[in-house]
DNA sequence: CGGATGCGCAACTCCAAGGTTGCACACCCG
DNA sequence: CGGGTGTGCAACCTTGGAGTTGCGCATCCG
């Protein structure tokens, strides 16, 4: 689930909600086993986690709306998996503006530079 | 400051802490401000964001000990300065995690479909 | 059928993060 | 020297995130 079936607009999932859901040590935790064993329910997280279902169900739904899990019911159970897409989405957005960032700093820095040459390297 | 000199062992700045701090909206606006204008005080942080000069100090406080903002007194004034460093390191940490964590959902995914091949497609 | 088992929802508690105000201290400058 | 400016520290308030318990409903299986 994590969200209604058709009932809004479906606000995308964006980089800030990746930052937000891994700011988390249980959520970490939680899409870390569900990397290592391809998918499980809340009740069997819950089990290795030092949390109830219900809180694993919570956090289950924060990593959806980041988009990092996918949720698949399969009989009386809800099978939950990671999707590693999103992460790597965040990583390339973080990488460019840390590249922007540094172009910046970078022209700041030679600005500065030039300024103190031209005064004579003036105290 | 943002730590007390010669105090501790000195935490070292881990990739969570990176997650942590970015988390937050405020504290992202006033390390794009950081990194833009090259360096300024919180005084003047908080003159154009939305907040006071205290809530600015405590967000630089997180930023610190993330090790994405390094603290420089001039005077009677404290000058900041962004570091990209961190960040930069946090997104090789995430993008290895990915790595990992991919190829371990390929291998299960593998692994199960040669299951299904052996029981005959099995429903 | 009837008891397990698994989920979802709702109400409630608790605490730390984010924010503010107030004050004291250090410093620069006219 | 004295006022203006910039910081740091401490007390305090408020909100939302994290967690739990309790209950009702659906589903599987002996």
């Amino acid at each position: 689930m994590t969200r209604a079936p058709e009932g809004g607009p479906a606000p995308e999932p964006v980089p800030e909600d990746v930052l937000v859901a891994l700011a988390d040590p249980v959520r970490r935790d939680v899409l870390t086993a569900l990397a290592l064993e391809g998918g499980a329910t809340a009740t069997s997280l819950a089990a290795r986690l030092p949390v109830t279902r219900q809180a694993v169900a919570k956090h289950l739904a924060v990593l959806g709306r980041a988009g990092l899990v996918r949720a698949r019911r399969a009989g009386r159970e809800v099978r939950y998996e990671a999707d590693l897409r999103p992460l790597r989405r965040t990583t390339r957005w973080m990488d460019t503006l840390a590249a922007r960032w540094e172009e910046r700093l970078d022209a700041i820095k030679e600005l500065s530079e030039e300024l103190s040459e031209e005064e004579g390297t003036a105290p």
